[in-house]
Formats: structure tokens, C-alpha cells, sequence
DNA sequence: CGGGATCCTGGGCGATACTG
DNA sequence: CAGTATCGCCCAGGATCCCG
């Protein structure tokens, strides 16, 4: 394991459920999440960086406006989206990643990449395991 | 789906709808459960590399038999976890990571390293936004 | 346009049994 | 020891309506 931090260098070893590692879920949870990688992903290619609701609204599929709203006001709450409101006539809200959310795109791609490169495989297991059990 | 692995290869997704993206949330979405990552992370650093049921049931405070048998069941299935049952009185099975499950256990270790990283970061943009809702 | 408020439902998850 | 079976709570999240 590359992360070999101080005070965390005992970390899983012992107890999964060290706190860190508690926080550790907190964050996995938001890259688990239903909307929330769709978002981030599409705010990470916005020209210009930053997409209106609507635009957001538009361009993930199925998503309703209260879900839409949710999932970004908790990328808000935890610093990776920002979210500017002009104060004009119809409303104009722009949202756009921070600097960690930037980062965290980074750290996404590795995990896309990751399930690119072995969906096959993990489709092969799941097949291979529910013919094993069909029976 | 070759034809479009091509086009999705570079980059994790010019739509975040895409078919490509849909598959992805699916295994991030085993990356943001409850239990799998504290399985997974457990079974990294077992001595041997396998672990025994009730071990994991140990190790793991607050999870019960039946979320533990839901959990290695799901990652049997995706091919990330293998089961092996000793014919023994009393009963034994040992668990450990597939090579697959292995390869995941670092891309799982880059996003924990990031979460150790940004904690704190995450921490005061949380107390700022509530802060700044809580008039 | 960009949401908030409300209601409602599915199923994820936990607790508590019981079994090979 | 290593699970399975069953019940029931709870709330994420979808539908719908409304507002500044």
C-alpha cells in the first residue's frame, strides 16, 4: 500500500473500523453514489468549467431536479463543487469543480479506468457464479 | 461493445450517461457499500491472505452474519473474493482476494490515500457551509 | 430558471430467531 | 462454525406541486 501515513500506519491492520477508516467510507460513499460521479464527471469536461442547473439537468439522464439539487449541495457542503448564483433576470446559477474537486477527478479516472479495464472480467465471474447457483 | 471501448478509452466519458459511465457507477457503487471495503481491506493484509468467517465477523465491529454473508456473497459474485469450504467438522471457510480483487485493492488504496489526504479540507468546508446555513 | 416542500414507496439493513 | 429464514424499521430517492 502506497499510503503509509503516520499516524496512520498501523491503519487497517488492525481494525477496520479504526476511525479513519470510518472517514474513509464517508468519502467512498459520495464516489458511490447514484448522481454523484455523473456530476463531477460532467463539471470536469465543461468547457469553461462551469454548467448551469439546467445544463446538468439536461445532460444526466433520468435525474430529477430534486436529485440534481441534493447531490449538489452536498458536493457543495464538502468543498468539491462550487456554486455561483447571478443575481439576474431569469436566475443564472453556475457550478463548477474546486481545486479538490479537481483532484478528486483525477482519482476518479483511476477507478473508471479500473472498471474499464476489468468489466469483462468481473461480467465473466458474475456469469460463472450465477450458473453455478441457478441450479 | 468494442467499437465504443475505442471511443471511451481516453477518457471515462464525454457523457456521463453513457452505457460505459452506467457500468462504472455499478462497481463504484461496491466501492461505496457499507461493508465491502472493510472486507476488502481486511482480507489485503490478512497473514496468508485469507481470513476466516467469523474472523471477519471479529474484525469487523457492528456488522452482523447476515450483512457479512451479503457482502462476501456480492464480492464472490463480482469475482473479487474466492470462497473455499474445508469439508471439516466443525465447519471452516476461508476467504481470500481473487487476483482480480487484489488489483483492487490498490486502486481502493489511491482513494483512501486521497480521503487521508483531504479530510481535513473536507471537515472545514462542511463546518463552513453549515455554518453558513445555519442562520 | 432554479429550486423548495411534501408525500410516498422499495428495499437496504438490522434484530432475532433457527439449522447442518 | 458458518451460515439461512423471517420480520419489520427506516430513509434514500422518485413523483408531484409550488414558489421567488
Amino acid at each position: 500500500m502506497s499510503a503509509e501515513q503516520a499516524g496512520d500506519a498501523e491503519r487497517a491492520g488492525q481494525a477496520a473500523h479504526h476511525p479513519s477508516a470510518c472517514r474513509a467510507r464517508e468519502v467512498l460513499q459520495r464516489v458511490g453514489d447514484k448522481w454523484s460521479v455523473y456530476v463531477i464527471d460532467l463539471l470536469g469536461q465543461a468547457a469553461g468549467g462551469t454548467m448551469r442547473f439546467s445544463e446538468l439537468h439536461r445532460a444526466i439522464d433520468g435525474i430529477t431536479s430534486r436529485m440534481l439539487t441534493v447531490t449538489l449541495r452536498g458536493l457543495e457542503r464538502d468543498g468539491i463543487v462550487s456554486r455561483t448564483i447571478h443575481p439576474v433576470i431569469p436566475p443564472r446559477v453556475d457550478y463548477e469543480l474546486t481545486p479538490l474537486g479537481r483532484t478528486l477527478l483525477d482519482t476518479i479516472g483511476q477507478l473508471v479506468s479500473w472498471t474499464d479495464a476489468h468489466l469483462l472480467e468481473i461480467d465473466a465471474a458474475r456469469a460463472a457464479y450465477d450458473s453455478r447457483h441457478e441450479d
